[in-house]
DNA sequence: ATAATAGTGTCTCTCAGACACTATCGA
DNA sequence: TCGATAGTGTCTGAGAGACACTATTAT
């Protein structure tokens, strides 16, 4: 290694995959681009890190997904970074990937400028975004089978229902309610909020997630 | 976003954490660093990415570790991108991180300059190259429980005495003997070389990593 | 035969799925 | 009282750990 550098630096960006649930179908908030390259194709919200105003990636990635839906996400973790020649027309690149998980509520209440589109079922989009989407999904999916991560679909307080609906539908399996509202409850991965949830019928219970608890659990969903 | 890029871009670096065993202690390859930042202590082998020779960071990844170390890693997945002001005196900086399992037989065979430390009780190492490798333990570890990963520890061919001691070595822990063979076999993880390991004793069976299959269990170990 | 390592049979305990049951609300 | 949703008790079967057992080699 010497001491000049003697090759190209490659493009670095920051993107965002952000996934909700809208209707029990798997949503991903995109924007039309409206510069080339992929001019009015859809893609993930991104751009570059912003020296020194953002301290990380990490940090990055919340202003632009503040900038963008106007949401702070409870969840927002790295996802992998993607890199190659043949992915920007411009040149050699490589974009860090994050993704978050928000409800659909906080969505629509922020407003912002993300539209959401059902991840089955994408138009073509600009770059590898789509193969980005990909990995999103399953990284969501295989979590989720050993994790609390759908919680972070739904508002902060919520019932057991609820979130076995969300498990339900992110998994596209059907899980034995008592069996979940057991292997939920007995991990410490929820704890008990003092308000109920009134409606037409029989209260629910609310719940949270503990913090610091929500990641993994002992045994599989 | 306009189209001039107003903000400097980061310094962007990959680096690659090495893992072996070494008569059951986990191990890492570092090098000591000749140029500053950090002249002279033990640091992870990384550079820049060469435009064009590497196609993606991974290629760049399996460049370094065939020049450090010379080995082709049959294990060799991107952990994650480190980021910020802080890590490097040179300034903002990102690093995108690689983890390579390899047989200590392997490496020896290879010679390389990589030296091999165990990963407990290690020195102060260059940049934040200490929290780097702690991460590549802990997916290490994390992984070991559900996936084939520390069979890429062994050679290719191996009995299932040695994947068992391996396990063992990487998650700490005492494992059933019988319980280990009925979940390795029953799984489709491994199968049956033709040939035999003979020693002094009783002939055990040699087993190889199945395609594609190596990667995740259906049930803990 | 013996030592040493390889590999199996079988018991038990725990936990997940199935599913019928009870509980609590509004109308 | 009924409909609807919330939540529980209990049976059963699969799998993991414990551990005693058998198997196969060299010396």
């Amino acid at each position: 290694m010497s001491a000049v550098q003697l090759f190209p630096a490659p493009i670095a960006t920051v993107d965002a995959v952000l996934l909700t649930l809208r209707q029990g179908a798997l949503c991903v908030g995109l924007i039309t681009r409206e510069q080339p390259p992929f001019t009015g194709l859809l893609a993930l919200p991104g751009g570059y890190v912003h020296i020194p105003e953002d301290a990380t990636l990490e940090a990055a990635a919340a202003r632009i997904l503040r900038d963008k839906a106007r949401v702070e996400c409870r969840f927002l973790e790295q996802l992998a970074t993607f890199s190659g020649e043949a992915r920007d027309p411009r040149g050699w690149s490589l974009t860090v990937v994050y993704f978050a998980l928000v409800p659909e509520a906080e969505l629509l209440a922020a407003g912002g400028a993300l539209a959401l589109h059902p991840v089955a079922g994408l138009p073509p989009l600009a770059f590898d975004h789509a193969a980005i989407i990909d990995a999103a999904v399953s990284r969501l999916r295989g979590r989720s089978s050993y994790s609390a991560l759908p919680a972070f679909l739904l508002p902060p307080l919520f019932t057991l229902t609820e979130l076995h609906a969300v498990y339900q539908q992110v998994l596209g399996t059907r899980l034995d309610p008592a069996s979940f509202r057991r292997k939920i409850t007995d991990q410490g991965i929820v704890e008990a909020a003092e308000s109920r949830r009134v409606g037409a019928h029989r209260p629910a219970a609310l719940f949270r997630l503990r913090a610091g608890q929500a990641r993994s659990f002992l045994h599989r969903i």
